[in-house]
DNA sequence: GACTTTATTGAGCAATCATTCAAGAAAGAG
DNA sequence: CTCTTTCTTGAATGATTGCTCAATAAAGTC
């Protein structure tokens, strides 16, 4: 079979996952991915499809890796108390990242394709909710690990917490100093991971 | 002098803020806003200058709206605490609202235009500096009327608060029972106006 | 009524948008 | 090498973008 083709799959997507983080959906003209992706319309469109396949293809990858490195950091570790609190300082730095990539990519979909591209916006949602569950998942695990009182509620912490991050993460993007977001970032996880939640 | 404008002001830029907060910026053409303004190209453009110019108007009507409701909800109140919880409580029903107008219009633009329309995305950002500077306010005036500790960081709860309503919003804006977001907004009331916080 | 001043109109502008496709280039198979 | 298959190219598509401006309409002044 002849002629493979020259891009790298994952590196093209890699390339327009900075651009849509960066400048979202609809600010983002082809030209910008072009110049991203260093290939020209055509191949763009007989890689992808359209626009909009590109966009669908890069937000599932974001929320694949995203979700599988939560899963590292949550899942099937001798405390999912710790894991959780680890998992939550990693956030401190938040306001020492690129800007526009602060805010997670799904909410920034959720967003501002709420109107315009319900399709995107509701996929946006839906690992949103894949990473509800997870939180979920950890919150029983921590019951089962005695590390949370019998009678907590693990979908209303899960949903709490997804507050917690989408909120911090927003803030984040503000021009605050990133010392603030560390506080807060550390609150957040005293708050959720507190001796007194011990049963 | 003659010949008044037909159109009155304040129900173009009502109109067109309807229109940006829910399809956003760069989604919005002008052919959406002569139609929900029933205004030919040359009367907006004789009006607002551009369409930048028209979304500054509408971004500056928005948080002014919002800055005056806010501040007759909290300040001058006999309690601070019971100022803040009745505020919080009116957003339970955020979840039966418009779905593009339950996240805060100030925190769509900033997420949108903070890498294509700086200027605009640091307007945003300023409003929702003052909103901050709101509630530190509110806690401050707490303090004095021994409804809150005196050890207390009105600043840092002021941040926390903006957090923890950040993330309700974008939270609502996920297609969840109304019913879970007003479990998580109460959530959120009593965590700050809790009468353990009390001196 | 005539005059002045301003608002409104909408056809039309260049630029950009996402997309297409015929032509050419590249690489393995024989 | 030739052949076949696939990928890449980039000019060109029609639609839409934000915006302009000369012509027209409307209202107060005199």
């Amino acid at each position: 079979m002849p002629r493979p083709a020259k891009f790298i799959r994952t590196e093209a997507i890699a390339s327009a996952l900075q651009v849509f983080w960066q400048r979202g959906y609809h600010a983002t003209s082809l030209k910008d991915l072009e110049t991203a992706l260093s290939m020209r319309p055509g191949s763009i469109y007989a890689a992808f499809g359209s626009k909009e396949g590109l966009f669908d293809e890069v937000l599932s990858h974001y929320a694949e890796r995203s979700l599988t490195s939560l899963r590292e950091k949550l899942l099937n570790r001798p405390s999912a108390m710790q894991g959780l609190r680890e998992y939550l300082y990693s956030l401190a730095n938040l306001g020492e990242r690129e800007p526009a990539e602060r805010a997670c990519m799904l909410v920034k979909t959720l967003l501002e394709l709420a109107t315009t591209e319900p399709q995107l916006s509701a996929r946006a949602d839906a690992y949103l909710a894949s990473m509800e569950n997870l939180f979920c998942e950890v919150f029983m695990a921590a019951m089962q690990q005695n590390e949370l009182e019998k009678g907590a509620d693990p979908r209303f912490l899960a949903q709490q917490l997804q507050v917690a991050i989408f909120g911090l993460r927003i803030f984040s993007q503000r021009q605050t100093s990133p010392l603030r977001v560390r506080l807060l970032t550390e609150q957040i996880a005293n708050q959720f991971t507190r001796v007194d939640k011990i049963a």
